[in-house]
DNA sequence: CTGAAAGCGCTTACAG
DNA sequence: CTGAAAGCGCTTACAG
């Protein structure tokens, strides 16, 4: 009956257990659906909460239980859609499951990450979803998020970091672009852009360079080109593919940002991407279908990765996960419009 | 010198305390940087914190100041660009006024928005920034969020709501796409996509009508078409332009999503974007630059929105706003190649 | 089925 | 400058 808040103005237990006439122990266990109390009494604290306006503070029960109900998501690029469509799939699967998504985004800096991390731990999350910027040092990330947090790495490898990692069929989605190009009857064609330290760029020139040797063609190392993994940077290196006689026919992009510059580049040069130079991408973004030509690419659901990836990081958290994981999820090509035959 | 931990294997201040010789309550004076502490006991307790790989427990600290260090952003829909800028410059603002962002999508559902809701809110945020999903209950929201936590709403006004709002100026900027069209010779000018009952449709639809009774145009209820703010279903739709002839020449659209959505149906019926009729977007998402032909917009420069949304609540926070605050983001005309004279 | 008491990891007056 | 004590909002044995 009595409406009063305590010194804090903020409601608690204490306020519905006086207004209710039982104490905080029976609040407590309504709120946890136990058992042990009596369904009028739960209707009476139930009704009572409800008037109130109450409002579970979980900050202190998990202090008080030891647990956490939140999972941190660490991601370098919110507006590369790949990440955009991750994180979606993170915070899906980790609300239907009842944890909260405490978001860090890194802007592909070292530096920042760690400090990104450094705060995020602060609010004791019950593990980590990674996905390392370029040049991450596995070490002082191990120190900053301590023996005690899980964590899963995703895309990129973190060399010599003892935590789970999800990535993507880098070698063999590379594979399959290379193919595709190859069976149209291309045979100069490049690598187009990534940074060569990074694993998924070693991983699918690995894959790129398997299938062309497949059909004995040899990798020619000067059309092996690194970029920034962004659009803009990959416009501005397009040059770089036609600096040599007899130009490459192809490229094999490091990923859909970069085909998709690529592509602008191509038409800035008085070129028709699809008609006198084929270009394959890498993710299989939303605006892949939109580009002109439609671009062919490898198809990588990160949104069902995302989904894959709160699941094992809940996996451990629950200990259910045995040691380490390497989870590789499968890729595929989905052919549009950007190839021609030649 | 003493490693044990604590019986629930967590390092609290206790452990540092003991291993430095001092009570917790230095301990966390210099946690907090208080200069009441000697400068060779602050460094004798920062080497054991350094040492143990002591992490501060910011919940535990929040609970006994009563304060938070959080903010929940509830977005509908991350894998729209616009929405993912949004977030990056929120979470970006938050992270350097020391806060971190608590992420919740709704996927455009008001049931799972109240629910999300409802979850956020018990991890106790210091403030909300909500881009409402589409058929918001305002008064339901306003129960689920309680009379503590501050909101701003973002994007789409919640009738009869009492929070804070930034919004983009909605009308100005239809009102500059169709003096484009205007000064390019058009006469017969649809307004494509999005539904009525939201506030942002609707301020835009009377930016294009003034524009045209600006020049003695009528408005033509046949061509106020709408379709859900998707690709997808602007192309689907994309037919209703020429369901009476004669059709349109030129359509303002609702947004980006749905002008590339309608560049597409135009392009499946025969037709060339840009060459044969004239398209305009709203919130020049980074695609939009890479379509065919790259599109003619409305910038609103979402991340900036972020951050600001993310000030505009902290000064809330911080009691240093007055009354609630109605905050319009000016916005621009990006011509490009969508829209041909006639 | 309910109540009194202790405790999660921290902070903050208050003595000294 | 440092220590002992109380308390943030909850949960959990333990009695009854």
């Amino acid at each position: 009956m009595n409406l009063r808040k305590n010194s804090t103005g903020r409601l608690t237990l204490n306020d519905v257990a006086r207004a209710a006439g039982v104490s905080r122990a029976t609040v407590s266990l309504v709120l946890r659906g136990s058992p042990l109390v009596h369904v009028d009494t739960r209707a009476r604290v139930e009704a009572e909460m409800a008037r109130l306006g109450y409002v579970y503070n979980r900050a202190a029960a998990n202090l008080r239980r030891r647990v956490s109900s939140s999972v941190a998501l660490v991601v370098n690029d919110l507006s590369n859609p790949f990440f955009a469509e991750f994180a979606a799939g993170v915070d899906e699967a980790l609300a239907a499951a009842g944890y909260v998504t405490l978001l860090g985004s890194t802007g592909e800096s070292p530096e920042r990450q760690l400090a990104v991390v450094g705060s995020l731990i602060e609010h004791d999350p019950a593990a980590i979803i990674l996905s390392p910027a370029e040049g991450s040092d596995a070490a002082a990330l191990a120190r900053a998020v301590g023996p005690r947090t899980p964590v899963l790495v995703f895309n990129r490898e973190l060399a010599g970091s003892p935590w789970d990692f999800l990535g993507l069929d880098n070698r063999r989605g590379a594979h399959l672009a290379t193919e595709h190009l190859l069976a149209l009857g291309h045979r100069r064609i490049a690598f187009f852009g990534g940074h060569a330290d990074s694993s998924s760029c070693r991983e699918r020139r690995a894959g790129y360079a398997d299938a062309l040797r497949n059909v004995g063609i040899a990798v020619d190392d000067d059309w092996l080109i690194e970029s920034a993994p962004t659009r803009m940077d990959a416009a501005a290196r397009t040059g770089l593919l036609f600096a040599r006689e007899p130009a490459p026919t192809a490229a094999v992009c490091y990923n859909d940002a970069v085909a998709l510059g690529l592509m602008l580049g191509l038409v800035r040069r008085g070129r028709h991407p699809g008609r006198d130079f084929a270009v394959t991408g890498f993710d299989d973004i939303p605006e892949a279908i939109l580009a002109a030509p439609p671009l062919t690419t490898i198809a990588a659901d990160p949104r069902a990765r995302g989904r894959q990836a709160a699941q094992l990081v809940l996996a451990r958290v629950e200990g259910t996960a045995p040691e380490p994981q390497r989870t590789i999820a499968a890729v595929e090509l989905v052919v549009r419009e950007s190839c021609m035959p030649v």
